[in-house]
DNA sequence: AATTGATTGGCAACCGGTTGACAAAGGGAA
DNA sequence: TTCCCTTTGTCAACCGGTTGCCAATCAATT
């Protein structure tokens, strides 16, 4: 390899097209204009300090000139680095993800990063199927609310720096936010309204998060000496909601959270259509505080997120990990805040 | 290179992590199993037909104890295939691109490709920057109501295939959903019941679709001899709708359109708040039909898009291009629908 | 001025596939 | 049986960076 010029293979990137004639730039092309060795060149573009300043700009100067840009594909075949991280959410249609995955895009930006989504539409297999195929690629991974089994976690984790947001997986990095904050009000609140007994519709059976908000709503209400109940375990949509109807009624609480924005907008909406008013019969409680749950009539009352400080964080933890910084310890959890609309009441008859 | 033994970099993608050891099987690995040469292999996996079918099943035998999967880098490398397209959205909150990222998504899983999303949050330069980004890495790239100039499109689609969503640029690929249906049963329906001046809420000025939506109505309302004005144009989002109210309350017009149901539904609860009841004093009708739109009081008349469709066929016009299949014709714009809710009415004194 | 130690740049061997050119092997026709 | 045409597998040169090792360079110390 003593000349550079171009023989063989001629389908790269640039050739792609008939429009463009040349392909881009290389190394090589820097070192010949430069007048020194390809590998300074290297060093001089990722090793800062390795070469001298002098150097340097010469070769930073020639780079300009020829608008380099590296080739990330060489890079990442020696390296394993890719400047990607990967972001799954179970449901892209869950207005909930919006933020993070806003927060964890410019995060990822803010430091020259690329963010690859996916979703598993609620599946645990296209989860599974989605994560593997985007392990390959990525330098670390953020699932968000995953439906995974922590053992299938724990094996992505082994392999490339994990992060899981809204779930608690042992020895796997996680980003939780603090529901005790939002349930604490909202359950007091709802206890000087008058109300006694108070029901939970559940999310899905392997969302952490539902189990985590229910646990919490019950030390609280325990705590105000109210009683607390499951009436149902369903899918966290408006559709789910919408079938947790019938169990609500049967019960006795004048108010209900559910696991979710969509499941209680659903909930509201098919008590509504058969007659119930809200709140005055029933005051009806969501979470994450969604786009979307002030349209409703009544607006809906919610205990709101820190959707955006997930993402954000997410991606700093995977970061943290893949430059092998050690984060000291956990960052404390983003706190939840109730939202007070208008889907919440003095309890019936109270 | 006689013997297989691995030196030098040990920075391999699997031996990344402390706990895997050895690192990814190669097409040497196989080779080795197989007793055949590492190019056969190579083309035994990717060029059907290449080798006779004995070795090819030798080969994907060991291929198959090995757990062999390729590594996408070291194929990108020499061909600058990457079995990725990427999507931009203007707006990852808009409840609109859902299903659009639905259907780029399902297309591209199911011919194995990876969708890679970004997002420009309605600015022209981040919509530059991330498609810069994204072009050196993917094999074709879909833009969803790009805020890019005609020219820099086009320039994007020199380099690799472009296909852009609800937007026309010559010489560029382009899936638009058909407008006309939609509008015209719409205005068909605002003429009977009784209005005679309609106006339009705009969206940004570098929205093509918005513009095309006009043009639309306009047309229909001249055929039925209704007068139509546009006036404001102003962020696709909520607040945008928000924003138009006075403009509207302003002009004599008995129904609006708005240029999607964001702002249809900002406009609403705007008026709403300031004391007008819809749809008895004023007819809404938004267009996309996104999540949410029904939850408002009274739910938007809207005009449906598919947007599933076009996620679809926008991945396979990519692909197309790709494949360098001559796609024949351009295939048919899939058609609007109107959807009456609540939102429209008889026009007031009519 | 000679010796020593720290910088800096170059060489060459990788990373893991792909592919043009060519030779060997196999099959059919004459 | 011989010759020719395919089919199939091998060789080797890429794609474009990265990095361990070593030599040359340069400044500082004795």
């Amino acid at each position: 390899m003593t000349d550079t010029t171009k023989a063989g293979g001629d389908a790269g990137r640039a050739a792609a097209r008939p429009g463009t004639a040349k392909s881009a730039p290389t190394i090589y092309d820097i070192a010949v204009l430069a007048g020194v060795n390809p590998s300074t060149v290297s060093r001089a573009l990722s090793k800062p300090g390795r070469v001298s300043a002098k150097t340097a700009q010469k070769i930073t100067d020639a780079a300009q000139e020829l608008n380099y840009q590296v080739n990330v594909f060489a890079r990442a075949l020696p390296t394993g680095r890719t400047q990607t991280v990967g972001l799954i959410v179970s449901d892209i249609t869950n207005p909930a993800y919006f933020e993070v995955i806003r927060g964890a895009e410019t995060a990822a930006s803010g430091r020259d990063y690329t963010l690859m989504l996916a979703e598993s539409a609620e599946s645990a297999e296209l989860e599974l199927t989605a994560a593997r195929r985007m392990l390959a690629t990525v330098d670390g991974l953020i699932l968000a609310s995953p439906r995974l089994s922590d053992e299938e976690i724990g094996l992505l984790a082994s392999k490339k720096p994990v992060v899981v947001i809204n779930r608690s997986v042992a020895g796997v990095a996680s980003v939780v936010a603090d529901t005790e904050v939002g349930v604490t009000d909202a359950v007091r609140h709802l206890a000087a309204m008058g109300h006694t007994a108070i029901s939970y519709v559940a999310g899905p059976e392997r969302s952490w998060m539902s189990q985590r908000r229910w646990e919490s709503i019950k030390a609280r209400c325990d705590w105000h000496g109210m009683q607390a109940t499951v009436v149902a375990s369903l899918p966290p949509t408006v559709d789910g909601g919408r079938r947790a109807a019938a169990g609500v009624r049967a019960g006795a609480a004048t108010a209900v959270f559910c696991y979710n924005d969509l499941m209680a907008i659903g909930l509201m909406r098919e008590l509504q259509s058969a007659g119930l008013t809200i709140p005055e019969e029933l005051s009806i409680l969501g979470f994450d505080n969604i786009f979307g749950s002030d349209f409703t009539t009544p607006p809906l009352s919610t205990i709101k997120s820190p959707l955006h400080e997930l993402g954000v964080s997410a991606f700093r933890r995977v970061l943290d990990a893949v430059d092998q910084v050690d984060a000291g310890q956990e960052p404390p959890a983003p706190p939840t805040e109730l939202v007070l609309r208008g889907s919440t009441g003095r309890a019936k008859g109270a």
